[in-house]
DNA sequence: ATAAAGTAGTTTATAAAATAAACTAAAATA
DNA sequence: TATTTTAGTTTATTTTATAAACTACTTTAT
């Protein structure tokens, strides 16, 4: 009847985070900030959960001086959002 | 770019009582418990948060000597769950 | 008649999650 | 060189989800 859906992806700012990053492969920190409209605080987080599931690598470096963290979706994250939306769709259509 | 995701559809048994109801028109406690397959504690308090929104009522009576809860989705409720479904789409198409 | 088990829930307590506020550290600018 | 800005992280608070415990009654077995 219902299929389950990932916690870790069945969150308003997690799930745009990972539909960001399924269009546009790779995005920085700043840019996904100003998309979602999220706080950099709650983003941080939010984005280390993404990464300790293995759903997103994350790269930090510097750039003209000033920290960069650029976000990757993996094949994991990839084929676990692909579900997500799959499952999400047994809630949506009405029986 | 993402639409904001009413926080009380957000949620999994909600929704899939709310998906329930869309189809049903109305339903009784015990069966939205067993399709959804939430206990009765949690679905009790899901319930009754949704009926406190105005998105469902519920009708307390009595069959065969048992208490009998039934719900029914209110004008209010279709219209906040379509509304949800149609912004939920903003997160899953890819850009 | 009464003890045990079952029905249909509600209330309360606990765990987990989301979010905001406060903080760090350095760079740019006035 | 003091102030503001950039780019975040960490910690604390609030909210939410969930499970456990409880209520109240009914049915069935003894």
């Amino acid at each position: 009847m219902f299929k389950e859906l990932d916690p870790l992806l069945h969150s308003q700012l997690r799930l745009a985070v990972m539909s960001l990053l399924i269009s546009v492969e790779e995005a920085e920190f700043t840019f996904i900030k100003e998309k979602t409209g999220a706080t950099a605080g709650n983003l941080s987080v939010q984005i280390d959960k993404l990464k300790q599931a293995g759903y997103i690598t994350v790269n930090k470096s510097f750039r003209d001086n000033y920290p960069l963290t650029q976000c990757k979706i993996t094949k994991k994250g990839i084929k676990c959002f692909e579900i997500y939306v799959e499952n999400l769709k047994s809630y949506l259509k009405p029986a």
